[in-house]
DNA sequence: GGATTAAATGTAAGGGCTTACATTATTGGG
DNA sequence: CCCAATAATGTAAGCCCTTACATTTAATCC
């Protein structure tokens, strides 16, 4: 007596004496079956511990009611917490998530957003609108819809969901400007391929010339992600000339690296010196004093391009880019230059 | 003229004049394949710009090269971390990941490995043991691999990658203990279907037995993940009675939360209340004084746990638990009771 | 009760790939 | 140069589901 390893549709039809439409139907969209044969299939499939097979039922479909998302790196908060609340919502909507990452390399990404197509992604949830137009045509001629996050720009080729960078920086640099600080320390996440750290950078230097102070006194580091780096270029910051009364960073990591070196090195914030970040996660919020930062709805952001992109692969009307709303949250690590 | 929307193998094949049994080989065993057929093939795969067709694919040879992993929540930077490493090395071994979280609940848990497995996951990563027999069975019905990390018990059902949680509390509290510590606090994680959570509440009482420390003087507050809750635990715990003069933390989150909080209160640490927390997050060496812990390898137990959940997917042998060493970091939080 | 309409069910055609097995080309030894 | 062994390639049989369309059954209204 051979052992059938795993029950198919066609052994829950015969069980249940129906065709193996009508199964399929009970499963896909049981209002379309009588109710006495929708019991007498569940009771076959639930006596056979039936599960249907999924490559076969993905080839039937044409679809996986998967959504792949590429992001630089799950270790930064921004992106574990906006991929946390993705993944929330769409399991709400009947989709699961594959994940894959791209350590901020580009040639990664390209090299992921073609393994993530293959392995059968509905749609793709990207970061930054910094993409080589080889991977855009892959895409297009894939016909996978891709979604852009933490990124706004409505002329990009891709929509996108999240909020304007420049504007965002030059917020606060204006409030910076405005009590009065003149000499500029900037410590940045790298540039290349990131978009949002080149408009955080770009969104300085605009406000200096705005206010009429000259780019002399600007001095902009670019260093990895992480504390520790953070840290260094804050040390390599004071001890490069002539020393900043305020030192904007890209990010709230950079910037709490920045403050323990401050305090390493006896530097008060912020009475001798200012400290600002970007992001407002929860670190910020615990450094004393807390962090001058800008807060980015990082969750909401996730849910919502969870939303957009089911809508885009279920080939409802999108919006072209959604744009959040940041704000400046002015704190203790910021206050009048000297 | 009908434009055939994707390219198949059907269409390589025939642009490359081989059939299409060479055109898979050239994909998934090229060494089986003489060099200038398959300098063709891959001509015509660029040409056409095929990517197969993933359904088919898995429908054909029965796998997805596809593991899931079901953590609590990505917004914890243990799993984040954990889970980025492992989705790294899983990469370098040619799978890509599926990712579902369980918010730490056991019934969330338990549809999200069925949905997993219905999503053609080739194995699965599962945090900590506790987990009913119901789900139990069923993987093993299916026949999917999984396991167990950051839990570490050699008499479990499930292989498993970790550490011993109840050890490592102990190793912390004996240390406190001999500082002369005897009134102590405890903010720990829920411990409902926890098994880790519980495990370093237990070591907590163990050792205060083993010290002839009466139970009398253990405060223990069962709170959820986050500064806050910390923040608002540790008043809670002041306020009750007698103060304790240590305060142990399920994790780091907490214990930050509970140094914010004495920061607040104008308690001193350590000076007049030592805390401690658990993991060794970056976070606990931000904070001043900075956080005594004990220090876990997220990283690599995750880049370790993909090495071993792809050994068991592929048939190989494979260690039923691995045990990874933890260190008690003594850090400035943590001072001889006054 | 019969005609008409709606609901329920059945039939069967793909869908694109992998792989066991069959066949043909290549190589090397005698 | 022939033959055996080996390498390279081809043939074709699944794999298991969904869904358009066809057919049967039930419900509704004169």
């Amino acid at each position: 007596m051979a052992t059938r390893s795993v029950p198919t549709l066609d052994d829950v039809a015969k069980r249940a004496a129906v065709s193996t439409a009508t199964v399929s139907r009970c499963l896909n969209s049981p209002e379309q079956v009588s109710e006495s044969t929708r019991n007498r299939v569940n009771e076959a499939v639930m006596a056979l511990g039936y599960t249907p097979n999924f490559g076969a039922r993905v080839m039937a479909a044409k679809r996986t009611n998967t959504i792949g998302a590429i992001i630089p790196t799950m270790e930064n908060a921004i992106f574990a917490r906006g991929l946390q609340a993705f993944q929330d919502e769409l399991r709400t909507k009947g989709y699961t998530l594959l994940v894959a990452s791209s350590s901020y390399k580009s040639d990664v990404e390209e090299e992921q957003v073609r393994a993530l197509i293959a392995r059968g992604a509905d749609g793709l949830l990207l970061i930054g609108h910094d993409r080589s137009t080889t991977i855009l045509n892959y895409l297009a001629a894939r016909n996978v819809p891709a979604l852009v996050a933490w990124a706004h720009d409505p002329d990009a080729v891709l929509p996108s969901i999240g909020f304007d960078n420049f504007e965002a920086m030059c917020a606060l640099a204006r409030k910076v400007i405005s009590l009065g600080h003149k000499r500029i320390g900037l410590i940045s996440a790298a540039t290349e391929s990131n978009d949002r750290a080149r408009a955080r950078v770009l969104a300085v230097r605009y406000v200096m010339e705005e206010a009429g102070i000259s780019l002399d006194n600007l001095n902009v580091i670019e260093t990895e992600y992480g504390i520790e780096t953070g840290a260094m270029a804050f040390q390599a910051l004071m001890n490069s000339g002539q020393a900043p009364t305020i030192v904007f960073c890209g990010n709230d990591v950079l910037a709490v690296g920045a403050m323990r070196q401050a305090q390493k090195m006896g530097i008060n914030v912020p009475a001798d010196i200012s400290i600002t970040g970007f992001d407002d996660i929860e670190i910020a919020r615990v450094v004393v004093p807390e962090l001058c930062t800008v807060h980015v709805p990082h969750r909401k952001m996730g849910a919502r391009a969870a939303g957009i992109l089911v809508d885009m692969v279920e080939g409802r009307p999108f919006p072209h880019t959604t744009q959040l709303d940041v704000t400046v949250e002015i704190r203790g690590s910021l206050s009048a230059a000297r």
